[in-house]
DNA sequence: AAAACATGCAAAG
DNA sequence: TTTGCCTGTTTTC
């Protein structure tokens, strides 16, 4: 279920706990025994994400490729650094100054950085890492009995990682993981340069399907799931059906920067926040119920918060799609 | 408590 | 086009 800004998440959970260490590789579940055999005893050397894939490399010409999918989760636990601002409780959210604008919000790829004040030091925990996020204490023994299905067990001295119900998970050389890169479309988080953002349009710009299908085409933007397509989309009071390549390069420069702008913000947070600038009021309802949180995903039949219109739904590509009638109208 | 649903994707048919 | 993944969350009974 995650969107892009988890697997940039998890991928800074590896860099912070993993990185630099020998880790014992298996596979609890027996599907991927062949795979941790030849992860088994070697040093986890970098970790990194593009769209809602996910990379760990294991020295020269080895690499983990993982893509969760729907199901798919990774649970840290051990001596592992946890943000605080998730925590059990779901967490606060950014803060606000009396504006009610969000400060410190990321304006880009520079500023998607390891080093945040809300993560301290390692300390015994347990992490759940999907499309949201929870921690809790730490598991009596150490390491702890597996779970479920757990794909593929990473271990380390003081740490451990579960894989479970991944869509893709699989080894690959370094031609692999740039073969796959190659078929995915750019991502702000892993390259915010005026290249990255001129490569979607060039991706984005001729195509005759729905604006709506494109900005979930892993292959032009990487990332954007359903709940970031449809509130982009909103946000820009696009219509989601018009064409592609009537939608104009101005716009889809915009929709580029507007991604980049809430994917940042969902790696700082890990919360999909599509309504900036909430006041304090707001933002707790919003933490508190999914309806409050969003301009349009999952608010079929509900008032448009800007005009009032019933929110409107239907399957398209076999995704839903949420948007407004009117301030999205063609 | 049980059932329905989902923030994807790839493989199978 | 359908199925499998294999689980957490939300809705319904």
């Amino acid at each position: 279920m995650p969107e892009g800004h988890s697997i940039h998440r998890i991928a800074r959970q590896f860099r912070a706990n993993f990185a630099g260490r020998t880790v014992r590789a298996s596979s609890p579940q027996g599907r991927f025994a062949a795979g941790a055999a030849r992860l088994d005893g070697r040093e986890l050397t970098e970790a990194k994400a593009s769209g809602k894939h996910l990379f760990l490399g294991f020295g020269p010409e080895l690499w983990l490729h993982v893509h969760l999918g729907i199901y798919g989760a990774w649970d840290f636990a051990g001596e592992i650094t946890v943000d605080d601002t998730i925590a059990s409780s779901r967490g606060r959210i950014g803060q606000t100054n009396q504006h009610g604008t969000v400060v410190g919000a990321a304006r880009g790829a520079a500023e998607h950085e390891d080093s945040l004040a809300s993560i301290g030091a390692p300390r015994r925990a347990r992490l759940h890492m999907a499309e949201t996020e929870k921690a809790s204490s730490a598991p009596a023994e150490f390491p702890p009995e597996p779970v479920g299905q757990v794909r593929v067990r990473l271990l380390t001295d003081t740490a451990v990682a579960d894989l479970r119900g991944p869509t893709v998970c699989e080894l690959l050389d370094d031609a692999g993981v740039a073969a796959v890169l190659d078929r995915l479309g750019p991502d702000p988080a892993l390259d915010g340069s005026e290249q990255a953002e001129d490569e979607f349009v060039r991706r984005a710009a001729g195509k005759t399907q729905p604006i709506a299908v494109v900005l979930m085409d892993q292959s032009v933007v990487g990332g954007i799931g359903n709940i970031y397509r449809a509130e982009l989309l909103f946000r820009h009071r696009l219509d989601p059906f018009r064409r592609t390549k009537d939608v104009g390069e101005q716009t889809l420069h915009e929709l580029w920067r507007d991604w980049d702008h809430l994917l940042a913000e969902g790696i700082r947070t890990g919360q999909m926040l599509t309504m900036d600038g909430l006041d304090e009021q707001a933002l707790q309802r919003a933490m508190a119920s999914r309806a409050d949180r969003h301009w349009v995903y999952k608010r079929e039949g509900l008032p448009c918060r800007v005009c009032g219109t019933s929110i409107a739904m239907t399957e398209i590509a076999g995704r839903k799609l949420y948007w407004c009638p009117f301030c999205q109208k063609p």
